[in-house]
DNA sequence: GTAGCGTAGTTGAGCGCTTGACTATTCCGC
DNA sequence: GCGGAATAGTCAAGCGCTCAACTACGCTAC
């Protein structure tokens, strides 16, 4: 969880030239109240999910991106990206949404090697059936928590951090 | 990743009383930001401490938690506890890192049900040759990106948040 | 003391993810 | 057009997590 090895360790190990740049107790608290929250609010709204849909946040997250697309459809490689998954990853939830009815693969006709990863009316129909939970879930466990305030500084760091970790 | 089946989708199916709360675009931009970018960053963290020691970051925390305590040893469930973790993924995890002679169980005199998992001098100096890397990995992906208010910003989020998903 | 219940921790099956190797197709330069 | 590099996607092995069932011990009341 943190970052310190131990509280009075002394003398420590130095990758960088200068040593590491350890956190002090403002920047733990800090960084241990964003972890604990993070992984608390990401479970929650995962398990919950599950629970009452049996889609998994990640499965719903590939159908979304695939709903909110015109056709309904997009490229394996492209529905990677915006999920912020592998091609592996995708590639085996795809297989297993095809069981269930929900996506089907369709061959590129512009590009022999691509596919598309297509949502059915079934898929539809259990987006449609998991939407009001998810969206609960992020209400109670987030936006009712918080002041405007709050959501705007939420919104700046998350942007800030993203324009860091995903400069596409 | 949005809470949104689609936009204009019409009516919607209504699990609370009176439809979904919805979320309005701002409130969309602010769970976007905030969901992709936690993603990557635990992602981005988890993935460079693996590559360069070996050590996923869930068991990181179990050597840090352990190195934080006095004798260097905790009973198992509030060990679980602290790392957010289940009693049985804390078990599996704690078997694994009994293989690689960092963690040993040891049964506990006051319960006879306890046991104690407790830290070997092995499992603490391989935490004090992973912990740079860490610290390191959390100044560049975050600290660095972000002024002292965003920094303070972040505590007030993750402390609002904790008081509402974990109560303890 | 023993029945019944709660707590501590483990185990095994099954699922999902990662990694790295693999096939197939397209693109590029000559 | 043809050879080599890049791109699209898949697959298998191995690891870690979840869930539910299980063992073992302690606690309380009768």
């Amino acid at each position: 969880m943190t970052t310190q090895v131990s509280p009075g360790t002394g003398s420590a190990p130095e990758p960088p030239p200068g040593g590491p740049r350890w956190l002090d107790a403002e920047e733990q608290r800090a960084w241990r109240a964003w972890l604990y929250s993070s992984q608390l609010l990401n479970d929650r709204l995962d398990r919950e999910l599950t629970r009452a849909t049996g889609i998994p946040h990640a499965y719903y997250e590939i159908l979304v991106q695939l709903s909110e697309t015109p056709e309904r459809q997009m490229r394996m490689s492209e529905l990677a990206d915006r999920c912020l998954s592998s091609r592996s990853r995708l590639s085996h939830a795809v297989s297993r949404l095809e069981e269930r009815g929900w996506v089907r693969r369709q061959v590129c006709a512009e590009d022999g090697r691509g596919l598309l990863a297509v949502l059915t009316d079934e898929g539809f129909a259990a987006l449609e059936a998991a939407a009001p939970i998810h969206v609960e879930g992020v209400r109670t466990h987030l936006f009712d928590q918080l002041t405007p305030e709050q959501v705007a500084a939420m919104r700046d760091l998350g942007e800030t951090l993203l324009r860091h970790l995903d400069p596409s």
